[in-house]
DNA sequence: AATGAATGAGTGTTCATTCAT
DNA sequence: GATGAATGAACACTCATTCAT
């Protein structure tokens, strides 16, 4: 219903500015005159500016799981697949900082707060789906998985951050980082070691 | 320079509602209205919203770290050392929730920026002369410690975020997620294990 | 013209909607969903929102005026009539409460100014007829009828706002008020009395 | 506190504008524009537009009542009362259309019900008051004078209405209707005529 | 230095009306 | 004729900042 163009024209709007300059500063009136579109017709779509950001990022989390689970299926060793995951999940908050800013903006909503749980409950399924494919494989040592699934989702969180405006070489210390976390933390979690 | 003691209770007033509604909800006249202050008084000592809350962070910081150098004096395993820091700067960081909140609305500021650098460069300062304690007393095998400093910094900050009005259950959470964080990481990077 | 049925739908769709909400409450989408009926499609039989209005207003007159001479006609003492005639007009407005809403929030526009005038002038002449006839059969003093028309008009208006969520309590109390009304007035025009 | 001073500029603003187009069609910014002061001054004077018409008729209706009271005080025929109370209500009704305009809009609020229920509720003390005089004074009938109190208050409103831009003449027509309707209730209610 | 009234640019939202299909 | 997506002017309200006293 409606026009499926259209509406990308205003998310895609909307989403360059935001990312530009927050979801707090940007006014619908810029993203109505950056989509070429009148102020009403985004409320047409999107009911309310709440609606637009929630949309947004409905939209690129959509994306993100089918993108990722492609790239997860192609990689076979469970370290490569945390692997890749760590990576994508960190690409994908780095380009899309309007949703850190929107999380931070409004973390007593209830909207928010569902599409936290949601990201989040889903990168838990898949880590946790990792480590219990390492440790059957025997490549970690026996742990509480679910816990240590928690507790990294928490660890990579904090490499997504900051850089909003990050230079090529900013994105490839971080990257070249998270590697090195993602080694020790294997070793930390490999089997012959013991607390 | 003025009054100190008022300045104090401006910056209290701020705190508390800072810590309850957020910077963006906080409106300056509440500000002065809790400080028992007018409006114009408070530009006077800190010329803008901003400064405030600038204001407010550096002053916390400043505390924050005078309290945690005391900490980390009377504990003497560096693994210890690693643990009182990381649990400190969690406790700060959830205790000072508009830190987080600011940091999220304006990471394209130069203020914020340098605010940032600031807090990060000396817990990285910390950790690096931590790690090079351990490593020195054999404990970690050899490493880039600036650079696995740099990594533990970002991946502690991920424990940060989240329960602004967090239970005292989610607290004991966090912190044994945390704990189990520690566990693996000096796991990790410990003598004995090649990559 | 058009299609009368789809007029009337719409006609009706507009007139509950108004009587609940009021004409500044109502828009123009709700009238067209309740009609199930296109936005444009009320705007090709009416031409303008305002439109709506005075021809659901038009037509509430018509009826009324159908429906009054009929009761009016099988009333024989002119007492009867003009107490039928209040009656009448009374319920009539305060069932469609949206006719004085409309004239309380235009009072300046033409088409609205003719519109009252087309109601009161002919509750003027009907007015004038019964006390005429009343004058001929000798029931009331010699008097200026056309004023006395006027006055009674006016004053019966009194009656008609307030209450546009009655309960029958507040129905009947009116009604005896009007009651009460119409005996004085016939009092006071009767014909023994000089002033 | 604040400045009565410009309270009243804004006040006359607002009226003149109120009274010409009406407090739905009149803006915020033109009533600000025309009191030559900030929007914001308004808001922090009345808090609301709301706020702007309750204070402006509040106000009107205390210098009404106090006008009132003087012009009642030196009439002393309980009939030259009626005629007294009933010219000055219409002329205050007409010359302050926006109070029925505004309870035309909100017929639902409370702070409108409350003000209606202080306008008309005061109405009534005065003319039950003015009837009691008269009757025991043997001027009129025994009768229930609450009664009537209400149905003259609901009577008399039926002048009021309309002629927002009214001449002159049409002002001095329906002080002569208004004479007329008074001669013919006084003559209703009085002594020698039974129903 | 302290006050708090005044300011006005900025914001999200509504809704009668238009017009291409 | 019928449709409903598109339009954009209008609106009430907020709040960081200024400045006369």
């Amino acid at each position: 219903m409606m026009n499926q163009k259209k509406r990308m024209f205003i998310l895609e709007a909307a989403e360059s500015l935001f990312s530009k300059f927050g979801t707090g500063k940007t006014g619908v009136d810029e993203i109505a005159e950056r989509a070429r579109v009148a102020k009403g017709t985004i409320y047409n779509y999107f009911g309310s500016k709440e609606g637009i950001i929630t949309g947004l990022i409905k939209d690129k989390i959509h994306f993100f799981e089918t993108s990722l689970a492609e790239k997860l299926s192609s990689a076979q060793d469970p370290i490569e697949k945390l692997r890749v995951f760590a990576r994508e999940r960190l690409n994908f908050m780095v380009k899309a900082p309007y949703i850190k800013d929107y999380f931070a903006k409004n973390s007593s909503s209830n909207e928010t707060t569902e599409l936290i749980e949601e990201i989040d409950g889903k990168g838990m399924e898949i880590i946790t789906r990792i480590l219990s494919e390492a440790k059957d494989g025997g490549r970690i040592r026996e742990i509480d998985v679910r816990k240590i699934s928690g507790v990294l989702i928490k660890a990579l969180k904090g490499f997504e951050r900051e850089h909003v405006h990050a230079s090529e070489e900013d994105d490839a210390a971080v990257n070249s980082e998270l590697e090195c976390f993602l080694t020790i933390v294997m070793n930390g979690l490999s089997k012959e070691l013991g607390k």
